[in-house]
RNA sequence: GGCCCCUUCGUCUAGUGGUUAGGACACCGGCCUUUCACGCCGGUAACACGGGUUCGAGUCCCGUAGGGGUCACCA
């Protein structure tokens, strides 16, 4: 038999980290046992949008790597793949539903219903419909409607027995069958409701593995029932717990995004990419701007194989070691019954830290070319840029090593692109390295003459000139980089200070100790006025 | 509240009756060093609690507590 799962999205506009993980374990199922991975669109109870709120979530999956067999986009034997086109299909059900005495037309009213059920909950008993307004022949259905009620359809529950099944993840469930309401599957205006069509879009499609969120886990003793009475065999069932709160156990919410800006590790996360987003352009407000989503790690710059080997180790493990999956190696190693049962939280300092890791072991070839997009975007070079400017980006991913982890990070060393004229100069860092220590300036300037006739720029031969200076000064090579560094890129940290210096190549070092020296002129003049 | 589920370092986890309770992230200290990182070495830190069963319990059973999920003409 072949393997077939499926995720199904709600066209929100959002792909969440924690629905992302479900996904991920449906698509390793599936495409380990050589099956499919179907995405359909579960949009019943959507007027609105659909194409503009189902675009971020596609290309999330495609960014993921996570490619879907059948569904939106690249079809399928089954389609349609949106609820909201496969109308007919349920109306069929509930109609066979209907006839074989499972369902029923129900002509209660909403405040009925209500009424019931806060009597229900007043004398602290279970909630159990009366059925006073089931019809169940076209007779009684007629006295109602001279009332000018309208129906909804409810799934006629037995009242008596237990529901059992084996669920992958959890093990054994029963449930008693009293305990399940009448639920409505078909609204007053016809149209249909989630478990309904869940289960027929399960059958129609050929669904073997149902992988969902445990908050499904109570959904389905009415699916089985629904299943049951339309005469399908059932998929086998795996509710995997839910995505936690950072820090907490709680489940992992959309509408809560702006919250979690409260835990200090989420929220340097959302921090680091806000920096980025800024400079080119982003929207930054968390409700929309979140680590929660898997557009804001595309956005920042992070390797999506970094994102998925997160996610894979979010609440699974191989054994007591391995951390790090090649995707052939998930899908070696990958089983549900290895899933952990209690719920994970999502631990941001984490994710970074694959992401570093990941990011690392790129080639300078793929580090190049999604870094170049954010120099691109943030305007600190032309668009697109130059081929001088490529050179010199080359040349920064090398020097700085890991000091870039995520694309958007070489936006902190756009100091080598600026005008030598325009550089910015951090207050802290000048005052402490360049006005405060009575030499610097002196040492500057003498510097500055050993560099104007040097000739070779490269990283090394700086590196004996200024230790050679260093020597003929009596001074330690400390004495000097500070200053120099400052100097040179305004900040007091970076990389390698010689290659900082052959980076920025003769003219730029020249200028800008030149303007810093000049800088410094002033500012003490000024100071010796006062 | 009813029903159901969960509970090992701060976090993700390993552990299927006998372990000095292992790893990873984070944190702390040291080394390296021209800064910041990296790297290397070292360290702090956990079986929710109470009863059983057993020669022996993180592991099995019962209870308690805590946390969570779910109870729609939402999905």
């Amino acid at each position: 038999m072949t393997v077939r799962t499926r995720f199904a999205p709600s066209p929100t506009g959002y792909l969440h980290i924690g629905g992302v993980r479900t996904a991920l374990f449906n698509w390793l199922l599936a495409k380990q046992a050589g099956g499919q991975f179907i995405l359909r669109i579960d949009d019943t109870d959507a007027q609105r949008n659909q194409d503009e709120a189902l675009k971020p979530i596609l290309e999330g999956f495609r960014w993921l790597g996570m490619d879907w067999d059948e569904g939106p986009e690249v079809g399928g034997p089954h389609q349609p793949y949106c609820q909201s086109q496969r109308l007919e299909s349920y109306q069929a059900a509930v109609k066979k539903l209907l006839d074989a005495g499972l369902a029923y037309r129900d002509y209660a009213t909403a405040a009925e219903m209500t009424a019931e059920r806060e009597a229900a909950e007043k004398s602290k008993t279970d909630f159990v419909y009366s059925r006073t307004w089931m019809a169940e022949t076209d007779q009684q259905a007629a006295a109602f409607e001279a009332q000018q009620r309208s129906y909804v359809v409810r799934l006629k529950m037995p009242r008596a027995g237990k529901c059992q099944f084996k669920d992958l993840v959890v093990g054994d469930v029963s449930v008693d069958w009293a305990t399940e309401a009448d639920h409505a599957i078909q609204r007053a205006d016809g149209t249909c409701l989630y478990h309904l069509a869940n289960v027929v879009d399960d059958a129609e499609f050929e669904i073997t593995h149902v992988v969902r969120g445990i908050e499904h886990l109570s959904n389905t003793p009415r699916q089985i029932f629904i299943a049951r009475g339309l005469g399908y065999a059932l998929p086998q069932y795996a509710h995997i717990p839910y995505v936690a709160e950072p820090g907490s156990k709680k489940k992992l919410s959309k509408r809560k995004i702006a919250e979690y800006l409260n835990n200090k590790d989420f929220k340097r996360l959302y921090q680091s990419g806000a920096d980025v987003a800024e400079r080119i352009g982003l929207e930054t407000d968390p409700a929309t701007f979140s680590p929660v989503l898997v557009d804001f790690y595309q956005q920042i710059g992070f390797v999506p194989e970094a994102v998925v080997n997160y996610l894979l180790l979010l609440g699974w493990s191989l054994d007591d070691k391995t951390e790090t999956f090649s995707r052939q190696e998930m899908l070696d190693g990958f089983s549900l019954n290895r899933v952990v049962k209690s719920a994970a939280s999502f631990d941001p300092q984490k994710l970074i830290a694959f992401q570093s890791r990941y990011f690392e072991c790129l080639p300078l070839k793929r580090k190049t070319k999604l870094c170049k997009k954010y120099l691109e975007q943030a305007n600190v070079t032309a668009n697109p840029i130059d081929c001088d400017h490529l050179v010199k980006l080359k040349s920064i991913i090398e020097a700085a090593g890991d000091r870039i982890s995520m694309a958007g990070d070489v936006l902190k060393f756009d100091d080598f692109f600026v005008e030598d004229d325009q550089l910015v100069y951090d207050s802290k860092a000048w005052q402490k390295r360049m006005v405060k220590p009575e030499q610097a300036g002196f040492l500057i300037g003498e510097l500055y003459k050993v560099l104007n006739v040097e000739q070779d720029f490269s990283a090394d031969a700086l590196e004996v000139a200024i230790k050679g200076f260093c020597e003929s000064q009596g001074i330690k090579i400390g004495d000097i980089i500070h200053a120099l560094r400052v100097s040179v890129t305004g900040k007091a940290a970076g990389f390698g200070m010689f290659d900082t210096l052959e980076i920025l190549g003769r003219d730029a070092v020249l200028n800008r100790i030149g303007g810093s020296l000049d800088r410094l002129a002033d500012q003490k003049k000024s100071e010796s006025a006062v």
